[in-house]
DNA sequence: TGTACATCAGTGAACGCGCGTTCACTGATGTAC
DNA sequence: TGTACATCAGTGAACGCGCGTTCACTGATGTAC
């Protein structure tokens, strides 16, 4: 028996269940959940094949509980972004993009693994996983789309106009998370895309309520 | 021996060579090039695994040939959206969204596999796959951003700025293709797709001409 | 508090299977004379 | 044109290996009395 040391039965069987998820997070790194073995966890935890079993049904299974911790890493990027800025007043477009970029930047260096594993498994990833992302991204989605409903200037915009423009950004979030893990380490190129991010923000946010207010 | 029909040697061989890239790029379809088997393919292809090596020296030499024909689709596109719109004069910014969007959606649907092997393998392929990848679309953003200096309205433009542009158009018309191929089939859903990716489009480029316009 | 029993995370042997790669081969196609 | 030889796409046996999953098990922890 492994020696996972002190605590009652429920508190080791946790920190297993912890050391499968971050070697699952750490192996899967650098190809796919779907090329990776159970063994090959099983091994890296320091268990025996078998009793992955106690604590997961399959590697899919493992992987879904993958994308609800990598989620909870994104919303709470969310939850950074959306308290905003403490200052007085009405915060001006320019300091909301900075302020998004500077912690989507600050949450991607943190949960590095979460968001290349969101963004990994997104596209390749077991079809249940890549459905339970696609699903997660869309609340996102759906979230944005109501704070954006709270700037000034989109008074006369539909639901579906919110929607789209939410899109958008969302995706262009989700490429500079993209962009950025694969420069982590080299500040110089991560600074880059920081500030192209910051730049794209302002052409869309700019340009999508000027966009609006014309037709 | 198996039988690849009639010709000479060479054209058998070019017919073999031919059937393992679509077996391949069948196969890897709903996983990934790294959850690919050198004897799926060589079985989805009616040849004895050994036979692979008289063309390939690894699914990832496969891979990187994939990449290869992938982006002559992706040309293929590029192309046919910059011959643009036959008629007359200078056309406008809606018209050139509108062709752009419908043959996007056009080629998407034509050449689903290649998109879709983009799409995944830029994410999860091999380490030198994702890196091909990332180049050729490096390269296209490049393209695009010379075409986009000749738009009316980017005079004062740095190339720095229509790098960052670009960047952007790109990484949406990407999320558009990725979404077209996930709706694939269900022609209400690709339809919705291609007007959300019309808005955002134009929300972008009028968005960028006026922001820059202002600095 | 002490004892008897239940629980259950982790063990280890075993299974049949598909994997990539080696090797010597076959026989149709191609070429030199 | 006919013959002898070279080429080489595809064959088939064999290898050692890692795979997921089964099963009966062990022994520390937890619980009921």
């Amino acid at each position: 028996m492994v020696d996972v040391g002190p605590g009652s039965r429920v508190e080791r069987k946790e920190r297993t269940r912890r050391a499968i998820l971050d070697a699952a997070l750490r192996l899967c790194e650098d190809s796919s959940l779907v090329a990776l073995s159970l063994r090959q966890v099983a091994k890296e935890v320091g268990i025996v094949p078998t009793a992955f079993y106690r604590h997961f049904d399959s590697i899919e299974a493992l992987g879904l509980a993958l994308v609800d911790e990598s989620f909870v890493s994104l919303r709470a990027m969310l939850r950074d972004i959306r308290r905003g800025d403490p200052s007085t007043g009405t915060p001006s477009l320019a300091s909301i993009v900075d302020r998004s970029v500077d912690t989507l930047q600050e949450h991607v260096g943190q949960h590095r693994a979460h968001f290349q594993f969101i963004a990994r498994e997104r596209a390749a990833g077991p079809p249940s996983v890549r459905e339970a992302i696609r699903h997660e991204i869309e609340l996102c989605e759906r979230e944005l789309s109501t704070d954006l409903a709270r700037l000034s200037g989109t008074d006369a915009w539909t639901t579906e106009d919110l929607r789209v423009l939410s899109n958008l950004v969302v995706t262009a979030m989700v490429a500079t998370a993209e962009q950025l893990i694969v420069a982590a380490g080299r500040p110089g190129a991560e600074k880059q895309i920081a500030e192209n991010a910051r730049t794209q923000l302002r052409m869309v946010l700019v340009g999508a309520l000027n966009w609006r207010s014309r037709s």
